[in-house]
DNA sequence: CCATCTTTGTGCACGCGTTCACAAAGACAT
DNA sequence: ATGTCTTTGTGAACGCGTGCACAAAGATGG
């Protein structure tokens, strides 16, 4: 996974744990994979060796959405196919606007995966002047100046912000001015939102330095233990802290 | 976040908490926005809010590194990002390589963000050979065949699966089998790695599920509590599982 | 040198999540 | 109808992570 929630207190709705939730999609995934081949029933057993988890876990996880199992057959894939996906929301059709069309952001206009889960890319927002009419993904693109009546003409809940750091927490704040209760954050910052707005965040650079560490680990302790600490006045030289910045991310203390 | 870390057997390494290890990257970034700032010093409650975690929280992460801090002061800003980073293992350098040159690995590729963390991008590699010489980000895309051979001339441990999913497991199998030791997968397929091989995976359409999730009960319980369960026949409609196929997710069986 | 004030480092308790292990439940054969 | 066999659903124990609250440590001023 990549980074997970921002301070959700652990506000376990109607009972089902965070956790539980960050796995349903992950069975859902290996139920409709069995669904297409036509599998009638699965165990606990084989859908927890199909999601990568412990069986017992993926037992108790559906025990939190009611009994849909039969004891001594396993579950019917159909039918715990539409629950999973009724649980989380699924069987509605969200729109989703996309901020920030750069790289990463035309990326995301034509990730497959989110129209296949009935997520609809209802509009994508620049600031780039340049980019407005210009389609992509077969969507044009358009001016931020219309970012609160886009919100609103499409209903939009749900934004995904792939903008550079230095402009994500003002689109954040104009998104959620407008309307937005859920945000997934590409932008290499910590968002400040008011209560009732869920962030979550997904940062590539945090992913690798968390192998890194590992990978270190592994390969370590023989070369180099790096014995004297070096004083307060030296500086690291192989990490310069390049470009790309998270210039926006501290506050003015 | 996305979606963390893959069967890890909570290998507290060194004593230091996955939790922490998980934060450091986040400490250090607010981190290094200080010290591009000059700022000489940050107590734990200044840190923490750029953060956005709990100061005592923040404090006790540091305590797992050493005793860095100073009471009545605070941290020393330079002080703390080298030995953050030398804990991470970013004061060396990581070649890393991308395989999977589509929207996702054409966008990783030019993402500022791994340059600028001591991360390399050593070589970018794609099964298309139409692709094989076109330069992406500056850099020669090579084709798939010279995989094992670009992961040993470059001393490469960590890879990046940026594949459809049907291609996920194959990648990872020839990583693995030459030399890579930590994955970073993109794919949405559960990846199958020998004990001692690190993943990580991030999963776009998962983040956009729990989301979902959390909109519905937002918006929920007052319209349609969709009373009546209906039959295993009954399939829902709204989420046609379309194309982008996590086709080879499950096993045989 | 002493008093005061700030801020760290941490002992402790609590809650969530995971896992084990088993009783209850149902299918299926006889 | 009864017994056997498979698999679910869950009670209970355990371990990790979080947050409180405070004592220890050092800076700073008199």
């Amino acid at each position: 996974m990549a980074t997970g929630r921002t301070h959700r207190p652990a506000t376990r709705s109607r009972g089902i744990p965070e956790a539980t939730v960050a796995r349903l999609p992950l069975y859902l995934r290996a139920l409709t994979a069995l669904s297409e081949r036509s599998v009638p029933t699965v165990s606990s057993e084989e859908l927890a060796a199909a999601a990568g988890v412990n069986s017992a876990k993926l037992r108790k996880d559906f025990s939190y959405l009611g009994s849909y199992g039969t004891r001594g057959v396993g579950y019917d894939v159909e039918y715990l196919v539409y629950q999973i996906s009724r649980e989380l929301g699924l069987t509605q059709d969200w729109p989703v606007v996309i901020v920030g069309i750069g790289n990463l952001g035309a990326a995301l206009a034509n990730y497959g995966g989110f129209a296949s889960r009935g997520f609809r890319v209802a509009a994508l927002i620049d600031a780039d002047p340049a980019m407005a009419g210009k389609p992509v993904a077969g969507i044009p693109v358009q001016h931020t100046d219309d970012l609160e009546k886009i919100i609103e003409d499409n209903g939009v809940s749900i934004g995904v912000i792939a903008t550079p750091a230095g402009a994500a927490q003002q689109v954040c704040d104009r998104l959620v001015a407008a309307g937005v209760t859920s945000i997934l954050n590409f932008a290499p910052t910590v968002l400040a939102v008011p209560d009732g707005v869920d962030v979550r965040k997904v940062d590539l650079s945090i992913e690798l330095q968390i192998l890194a560490f590992h990978e270190q680990r592994k390969a370590g302790e023989e070369a180099g233990p790096d014995g004297a600490a070096p004083t307060a006045a030296t500086r690291k030289e192989s990490t310069d802290q390049g470009p790309e910045g998270d210039v926006p991310a501290v506050m003015p203390a």
